[in-house]
DNA sequence: GCAAAAGTGTTCGGGCTACACCCATGG
DNA sequence: CCATGGGTGTAGCCCGAACACTTTTGC
């Protein structure tokens, strides 16, 4: 019986626009190898896996600071090619100003994901300044025993392995349900950030604008006002905040 | 490496009540072996593990109807005992009347979860006819790196493994999160049932009683009336539902 | 008739949505 | 002064909570 690990790290960047008065851009980003992979590790029989996932990404970023958590346990024959394989993938998101390295192998992709109109397929397309990876995934619908199941199956070839997909897939699924129900979304930032920062991380997550009125609502609970501003457009300079470790959402497995 | 397979098995039991004109009072229930251990399967190099699992399950019930899916895996120095393991643990669900089968020495325990007044500890009874199992488990903040985790203790010693408690815990949870957006509230029963068995899985699950004419409202668009009714308690007949095909929530992995 | 369950209707309040509007800043 | 972002207030709407009330049945 073989296993392995492997890593899912999702990870944001910040664009400049054309228009220098305007905000940056956050893209939400994932980050593959050369043969755009997830980077795998091995799992030792000296060490719990979990401490082997953390290693292995302390290894990559030469940072401790990153947020881990496990992501789901492939070994079905839906998802995989080679019988007799278990693997174990961790969800890591990491703030890029904690990332201290990165082996050249290893880079960055910005996540595009366009659904296509009257279907339950989803156009992706990864890139970064040198690399472009396009594929489609589509969701289906699996009646199978007792209940109902949702798959996904790449429905174009692509330079991309099937399981990889579905894992980015899958991770997006996760950060989408963590970001409502956990404090996730600060993993994604410094420990001060502006307000219209942690809605572009929303808006990235969930893939849609949110009125900003209403989204300061909604969060002011979970963060705390400090006395510093920032002054990140050419415009107004905004207060910076820190999350407010007395407002702890329960999270759900 | 060696690397374990393992069932986190639910269902429900029907009582009587003394006052025999009420109706019968359902209760989450959970198998257990002799040992108090969950139902272990050995993980093949010919088979893919999830298969492995639904086949431990048929030859355990001789029924191939019943709901499964991947829980947790476990291999964490929090959890574990031994190094050097894997324990991948399933979700199933299977409605008593679908059983065909049952070893001797695997036993239902029903459920009984009591709150301690201003702690995160539960006191957790697991009983039927011949045995009791209780004990308390505590669940505890732990601030780690660039999170907050919840982890779960079993504070008092007692006659079942604390990983046990732990993964019997982790799956009410993930019963109480899957109940609120998907179908599996329909798992546990018949074809067809009335709204007074739904919502007795309902308050099950969440522990909680539910005021009927809400929860009405609230699974109107999930169930189908049918023509049929049945007499449950010995006053007004309720029409029998199924569950509506048309209306399929969106699971959340 | 009454106790228990099946089933319907209504009111109230909190939270989300949408939008109007003011403030601050630099070009 | 105006475009853009920061930030506040408010009105409407939907959904869930609470509860009153009717119907059906067996003892």
């Amino acid at each position: 019986m073989k296993i392995q690990g492997n890593l899912i790290i999702f990870s944001t960047n910040n664009e400049e626009r054309k228009d220098v008065r305007r905000l940056k851009e956050k893209k939400l980003q994932v980050l593959l190898d050369e043969n755009n992979n997830l980077p795998i590790f091995e799992v030792s029989k000296n060490e719990y896996i979990r401490r082997t996932a953390e290693r292995k990404i302390e290894e990559i970023f030469k940072t401790k600071k990153f947020y881990i958590e496990q992501l789901y346990t492939w070994g079905n024959p839906e998802f995989y090619t080679e019988e007799n394989e278990i693997l174990v993938t961790y969800l890591v998101i990491v703030n890029k100003k904690n990332i201290n390295d990165l082996p050249e192998n290893l880079n960055f992709y910005d996540i595009s994901i366009k659904n296509k109109e009257n279907t339950t397929t989803q156009h992706v397309e990864l890139s970064n300044e040198k690399k472009n990876i396009q594929y489609e995934i589509a969701t289906i619908l699996k009646r199978n025993r007792e209940s109902v199941e949702y798959l996904n199956r790449l429905v174009k070839k692509s330079n991309i392995s099937e399981l990889t997909t579905i894992i980015i897939h899958t991770g997006i699924k996760r950060l989408r349900n963590r970001i409502e129900n956990t404090n996730i979304a600060f993993s994604f930032l410094d420990k001060e950030f502006a307000v219209s920062e942690l809605q572009q991380v929303y808006e990235i997550i969930l893939d849609k604008k949110l009125i900003s009125a209403n989204f300061r609502k909604k969060i002011e609970p979970m963060i705390k006002r400090t006395d510093k501003v920032i002054k990140e457009s050419a415009y107004r300079p905004s207060v910076q905040y820190t999350f407010n470790e007395d407002y702890i959402k329960k999270s759900v497995l």
